[in-house]
DNA sequence: CCGGATCCCCAGGGATACTG
DNA sequence: CAGTATCCCTGGGGATCCGG
């Protein structure tokens, strides 16, 4: 990219990573750890090709990922973030939190992943009752499965379904996270098609880390 | 911008902020609190004014800034940033904290401005001595001036010149800034042209928050 | 099938000039 | 001073093609 040209740490954080499509291929390194370009190309719909192999280019250049090639069996290129692209994730963290206020319009083209369902809880919810028994807690959202796991005052987060799941939150993508990030109370997530099965008393645990307007509707679009 | 597509608040937020500039004016405003138009213009040198205008018509369509008449006298229009956009201070600060690592490179035709010399200390540096006594430093780079103040545990900051400091740092934008973000040494400041007059004790009650790598020297390019 | 490279087209950004 | 208007050109989107 162009640099901005100006002695400033956010402008030259900028001139690396503000680009178009760079802080998503880091998002997707992050949440996977190491990627094939096939992956990335998965998990980033709608990114051209050429793009993306330019920007990797650009992040190993910038010392921001590494390329190496996999373990014989596979023969294949892993792509994986270096420490200074581990870096990143506070960034990251503080743009989703930002970005969830946007997240209560619809917008029906697009698209949702099984993996921007499981970072939200990991980083944006803490568990009130630290002390509390284990949990597991069961996503379900437009196909996309993840579980949510509490645990010694953690929060942890993985893709598919639990076995025996204490409670399941099912229902559309904007009804889960948005009760879930503190934007939703549990009655508006219920009237946008949100199912509770289990002990509905964990959602108590799940403590937004947002400022959460959950008496609010929708937040200006 | 042509938004991502993607139902990830990462995402959306890089829809409404990923524009190029976008976040740099919210910088200025953030640093500077409401801005006219050509405020903005002189901070964020060479951006065009087409696209200065363009963006600020998206922020306010956003919801991250309003556009307000100014009192009488003066006749103009201030841009100020609303709530939402002040909550992006976040972000800029996670982000300037990353970009420090990119400060060490010297790029003589980079712009510089004393704005950019007094957000760093103010976000990146806390009191080690929060009961010490009040102190105030005062910061020359490039014919910039900027002041700290320490006081009651806190680091405040402003522009310009203080009337009678306890301390002053005057050289060259990376040796001042280097050495008060943690990226350098006193040693190696001064081998790059840092001039420290007064109390030098004053130093050891800068804590930069970064992770610090001062015994290194150049970062990684 | 994976990991790109090439090509074409258009939207978005940069520089300058101009106006209320 | 506060923007608009214009032109030019780069960079991104989309599809196709190619080597391993």
């Amino acid at each position: 990219m162009r640099s901005y040209g100006q002695y400033c740490s956010i402008a030259r954080a900028l001139d690396v990573v503000g680009d178009r499509w760079t802080l998503l291929i880091v998002r997707e390194l992050l949440l996977k750890g190491s990627c094939r370009f096939t992956d990335l190309k998965n998990g980033l719909p709608g990114v051209a090709a050429n793009l993306l192999s330019s920007r990797l280019k650009d992040l190993e250049a910038a010392g921001l990922i590494t390329r190496e090639d996999a373990p014989p069996p596979v023969a294949t290129v892993l792509y994986t973030l270096s420490e200074a692209g581990l870096e990143l994730e506070p960034v990251l963290k503080a743009l989703g939190l930002w970005g969830l206020r946007f997240m209560a319009v619809e917008r029906p083209d697009d698209a949702f992943q099984a993996q921007w369902l499981a970072y939200g809880p990991a980083w944006f919810t803490t568990d009130a009752d630290p002390d509390g028994p284990p949990a597991v807690i069961q996503l379900v959202a437009s196909d996309e499965l993840a579980v949510i796991e509490l645990r010694g005052g953690r929060i942890h987060t993985r893709l598919g379904r639990a076995t025996d799941p204490d409670l399941v939150l099912d229902g559309p993508p904007r009804a889960v996270l948005g009760l879930l990030s503190g934007m939703m109370d549990v009655e508006r997530a219920g009237r946008l098609g949100l199912s509770v099965r289990g002990r509905r008393d964990l959602l108590t645990r799940l403590r937004p880390v947002a400022p959460g307007r959950a008496t609010q509707g929708e937040v200006r679009p």
